[in-house]
DNA sequence: TATGAATGAGGATTCATTCAT
DNA sequence: GATGAATGAATCCTCATTCAT
């Protein structure tokens, strides 16, 4: 279901070795950034994918743009979900909550993405434009159905989530830094619940 | 009431122009990691307090030594916050709120805050652990009134608060970087929702 | 005869433009250690060899590294020239003696040695230990032969050599700072006196 | 006997405490020198010493002065050392050589020494030389009277033990440093040999 | 086209020396 | 006089990016 990122006509249109390049790249750059983070050098990156760095710098100009791209496709594959999630489960409430837990819990096993988005540029964010775009619009069929259930506030808009899941990423980020444990699951629950319809109001 | 960090005797021991330094050093640091965030350098500071970097290096010995103190000064003024809070505000609910809140607040208008907490080391974050044991005293003492007066879910407990408090800060810092808007405040009231008696059940 | 220090595969693998760059900051670096010693600062010596300091720490990950692959040149050096002096020479005292006359002289036309033996590492030392092991083996055939003929006193060691050769070095080192002059030719002449057969008892 | 120099007028002059600073920071530097070498720290001697960098400042006006004294002092002891042992002991080679056997352990157990001459400057030199002049003098005696005696070749100079000595100080620094064990005294002992009347030609 | 060697601005830290208290 | 806080030039090393082979 999630693919590797709408491949895009300029991949599509790649020899098949450079194709391939390009995977092994972004899959060593995806383990590096999970255990250096944003310290992640180009050089090791490129040793783990068994290219030379040259070749690194010939898919991803530089490396805003390699962290853009990782950041995209994550994206991409968030959206893609989050359109199966308003396909196949019909139930308001339980295909907006469980498409969020299940997101968290991808991205959780997968170090490298919270640890990216502080290292985005405002350019590598306009590449991702068109599809942060995308996962806007299946979030927000996600929310009116549940709204018009009545099963979540309404004052909910698609931006809360965007909002929610950084924070969550940020919670796992300095989870992992292992300096303190943070309960990310319970983060999200408590959020959760406080988008529900019904709660008590909070005096704020 | 929210003081500079309780004196430490070290510090109370300087001799006064030391003691002036290390203020604007603190002062400076905090300004710079605003702007620039883990990546501020350390001439820069010491430029901008008005000091020699050996001066600063003199009563930092390290980077991480600074950031360190710096997140204990803020850890310290929460606490103290905190104390306050219990003792001024009698209300169960409302004095575990609205801390949060004003916390958030302050955290909001010193930019250098969220960003520090990714740039402390194991090291730091020791020097810093009688604080936070106070820090977390304080905050069970608001909990258990709170819940005593059944105005917080009974499983809440005191890291749920650090984690909270984590990523809000983390909203914040993206926020600050501009590439996106990100609300931090909606998240929070969304979460003080969710942690707060009455609840419906989310189905997790 | 006495070559660049036998060229190692890892060397030889090398491209001929990394190569001539190896070989360009190896002798920058004789260079700016004979002038400046120890103190010798790599920026210096990459200027000097017209390379980028990046360059330089491509080829020698430290400045001990550095020094200590000058040295085990120096020491390389000297066992092909212990080696090739028991094949050509096979009066037994003339061939020990004379290495160390011409041994003695080339170092002494070679600054940088004597200051660098005190900026190794035991790291250094472990790299260069093989070396060591095949001018120790050169010099004992030497001795050997020299003992066999009667000509060296029978106590004489292996050891003993690199002592005398340790002090000479220092000895040129002190004559080149100038502050007085220090005739190193005398001091080994009375040495080799001392090491040879039908010395009068000092009294020791 | 040997005493802690020569105390010059400017230092009988002080003030008793004055004094007494000046004798810990002296004891003080040949403590760090001998564990730091040439890297011992002003801020270390002074720590040491118990006084304030300051203080080490107004006796000695820069780090180089202040080994040049340390140099000084030793020089100074070995000429008292040198002149009793020519009145002490009559036997021409015997009062010759012992003194450098003894000079020899003096210094090797002072291991500030030997790593002190090579921080040596002109400067420090020349403020050494009246004691230069006078160690001169004593050695010339007891040469003079052991060539006299038949005892030592007659080609042998003052020098020759300045530069001995040199050699000797550099094998003991290079000893302590541990990459690998030097044996100073059969070093002096081959030397001492070849001073002596009586060798084998060598052929040089 | 792929490779990896070369680049060099930049950054944390040190330490001899000065000077205000 | 004594103290130790302040100074800042100097130094080793890093790493994103370019370019010769």
């Amino acid at each position: 279901m999630a693919t590797r990122g709408a491949v895009e006509p300029a991949v599509a249109r790649m020899r098949a070795d450079a194709r391939r390049n390009r995977e092994r790249i972004l899959t060593a750059a995806r383990e590096t950034f999970s255990e250096y983070g944003t310290e992640a050098q180009m050089d090791e990156i490129a040793r783990r994918a068994g290219v030379g760095v040259g070749t690194l710098y010939r898919h991803f100009p530089t490396k805003d743009a390699l962290v853009g791209e990782l950041v995209r496709i994550k994206l991409n594959d968030f959206a893609a979900r989050a359109r199966a999630k308003f396909e196949q489960d019909e139930r308001p409430w339980e295909s907006f909550a469980d498409l969020l837990r299940e997101q968290a819990e991808i991205a959780s096993r997968d170090a490298s993405q919270h640890r990216m988005i502080f290292a985005m540029t405002q350019e590598a964010l306009e590449a991702a434009l068109p599809t942060i775009t995308e996962l806007s619009a299946a979030m927000q069929a996600l929310i009116d159905r549940a709204k018009a259930a009545g099963e979540v506030r309404e004052d909910l808009v698609v931006d809360d989530i965007r909002t929610l899941m950084c924070g969550l990423g940020s919670i796992m980020a300095a989870d992992l830094l292992g300096v303190m444990p943070y309960d990310w699951r319970r983060q999200l629950e408590f959020t959760l619940a406080g988008m529900r319809t019904g709660c008590p109001d909070t005096g704020a």
